[in-house]
DNA sequence: ACCAGTTCTGTGAACGTTAACACGCGCACC
DNA sequence: GGTGCGCGTGTTAACGTTCACAGAACTGGT
């Protein structure tokens, strides 16, 4: 464990208020002592024979040099393999070129995408991309998180933040940080949000169920306190309703194959079960051994959606019909959501949208069949 | 798709060497007329009544600064809620505090783990992360990337590195950039590498087959290219020969479940197959349903043994006994041997290593058992 | 030839921090 | 009572950009 040469911020710096006096301990090795002299713009402008001026001109695209000129400048910087200094410019015009993400549960596919498809949006946009974990989303690990990203003055801020608590921490950093939040719920009181229509792909898991001629559908719910969880139970519950079957008990679990398993036992149990719409995939793949130990077959007793289209839900056994969901493209809408917000002047006249919502698709395999009833 | 107010770089930087001209094309909008004059140096200093440099070693933890005034200066700094402008610290001391991380495939469960590892390390030692993926490994984008977090003046970098193209391409980063590669080969002849010890957790599985009475084991390989593939089948390959088990002959894949139910198909009509090793589990996954469509019962007619552990693996049917790695682990401690290089002074003493091997571990559940042969 | 209006280019001063050095003070040591 | 040293502090100069302004070099019309 090499932690040498910093004390670690998250001791010394108490509140969030304290700014983190850090690094170089006493004892520190002597800066080193002959600096390499990189190139810098007086090298090029020396070579090209014009002021360095000209030289800044010629990389920020400025009109207002002569072509024989910027050639010039062009062959000089490539000679010299001139790199641009960019920590200068942060100093002086007080944009990084860089966006920060605030990432939660990385590590589980849904955000894992997310956070690619934004840093590839934002590459292509000229951003780079900061990352900061949070452990938990409770108020103050996000508003630290935004402080990090704020002291290496990000330009804005997309937060991968299924919950509401999140958005409410959002709104509290400084309001000259534009943020976005990305998943979880639409309620978009604080931030501008991206999110996918929960509530549509659940509609249209339940509507493909009943339509098989299932007399009602069971759900094998997610947390009880995320957004996309709550919003997916609302949305199969009105669709049961609109039918006019019965809306059975949910029980609310875990994201994970194990409460999907706990769920699934239970209903494996009951023998009015005969579909079954899972929050997402994982929870269905736990679903699914729960029906196999039980010696339910899928889909000829019990039919099985999931939510997501994880990349292998298609070689569960039996193949699972899910609600795909554009984790990819969720990252770029942020992406772009967020350029237009921070582009856009305060009083600019068609105000960027604060919400915007993406359609979800199902996608039939071979879980979902027939009642068994017909 | 709001790609406004700058060009894209990708376009405009032909070749490496060349700077990109981007940004503010002639109509930009004109800078924001009023700064907010946000809190400086000299703001706290003024305020507890000493001089700018006296803040900074404040800052900085100098030994040589009186107790009480320390405290004024803080205190100042509290009041005034200020934040030190780490671009300015960046630009003189050439340091930002900031690692570079390459990442490839960051949507798939491994690669991102090893992502948010190297993420909260880095934080808990000081540091931020910035992220650049490549879509591809060739040389060709892992330098571009290495130059986008170089422009970003990076003070070190770890690349996700599966493929050696990788390492050789780091090898070609400025010299004064400090990199490691994490995940792949342990080929190590460009950089420092951490990585698993793929031959011993394919031998663990191995084994394990063998010692249930197998005859000989099966293995459902990944890409031919990918060094984590190749050390895994050797291995196998080499715990089958010590044991003077026949060696069966092996069929390149891809990582995913499809091209394990590709694989698996053929395996289930050959009767001499009663142990499959799985180069990873989303292999074993599709392997696990090309035996069930055959009607093979798992681990009674065939066992089945993955590599990786994810999250869900013990829900598959049946519970997949398989080799468990630590990707979590994986990122630490590359980030730990990147600090470690970037501090030890080429002529230290004891330099660090140059490769760190984790060693994974068995995780038996159900799915493999006896020899139907016993 | 002159002036006004462009277009192009150069000069000097920020930006906010750390590095290098100089200074004054108190203390110990001959 | 120097001399030397360590501590605490202030002054000045970088670091490599961009911004604001001034000036030079071209236009084109009289």
């Amino acid at each position: 464990m090499a932690r040498r040469r910093r004390t670690l911020c998250a001791l010394t710096s108490g509140s969030l208020g304290v700014p983190l006096p850090s690094r170089k301990p006493a004892d520190a090795a002597p800066a080193a002592v002959a600096r390499p002299r990189l190139t810098v713009m007086r090298d090029v402008a020396k070579l090209a024979g014009v002021s360095h001026q000209t030289v800044s001109r010629v990389l920020n695209n400025h009109p207002n040099v002569r072509q024989e000129t910027r050639e010039r400048v062009l062959e000089a910087m490539r000679s010299l393999n001139y790199r641009r200094n960019l920590a200068a410019r942060t100093l002086v015009t007080r944009q990084s070129d860089t966006l920060g993400i605030i990432g939660f549960e990385t590590t589980l596919f849904g955000p894992a995408s997310m956070l690619y498809g934004i840093e590839s949006a934002a590459r292509d946009a000229g951003y780079m991309v900061s990352i900061a974990s949070v452990r938990d989303l409770d108020r103050k690990q996000v508003l630290e998180a935004v402080d990090r990203l704020t002291q290496h003055s990000v330009d804005g801020v997309i937060a991968i933040a299924p919950k509401q608590s999140v958005t409410h921490a959002l709104a509290q950093a400084p309001p000259s940080l534009q943020c976005v939040a990305v998943g979880g719920s639409g309620e978009s009181d604080a931030a501008p949000t991206v999110s996918i229509d929960n509530a549509a792909g659940a509609r249209l898991a339940t509507q493909h169920l009943l339509d098989l001629g299932h007399a009602t559908v069971h759900h094998a719910a997610g947390p009880a306190d995320w957004p996309e969880s709550v919003e997916r139970i609302e949305g199969w519950r009105r669709t049961l309703y609109a039918a006019g079957a019965v809306v059975p008990p949910v029980e609310h679990g875990w994201w994970d194959a194990e409460s999907g398993y706990a769920q699934g036992r239970k209903m494996a149990a009951d023998p009015a079960v005969t579909a079954i719409f899972c929050a997402n995939d994982r929870i269905a793949l736990g679903v699914l051994r729960a029906l196999h130990e039980a010696g339910k077959r899928v889909p000829e007793d019990v039919s099985v959606v999931g939510f997501d289209d994880m990349p292998d839900s298609g070689f569960f056994v039996p193949p699972l019909t899910t609600v795909h969901q554009d984790f990819g493209e969720l990252g770029r809408r942020s992406l772009a959501l967020l350029l237009e917000h921070m582009t856009s002047s305060p009083t600019a006249d068609p105000q960027p949208p604060d919400r915007v919502l993406v359609t979800p698709q199902l996608v039939i395999r071979t879980s979902s069949g027939p009642s068994p009833a017909l």
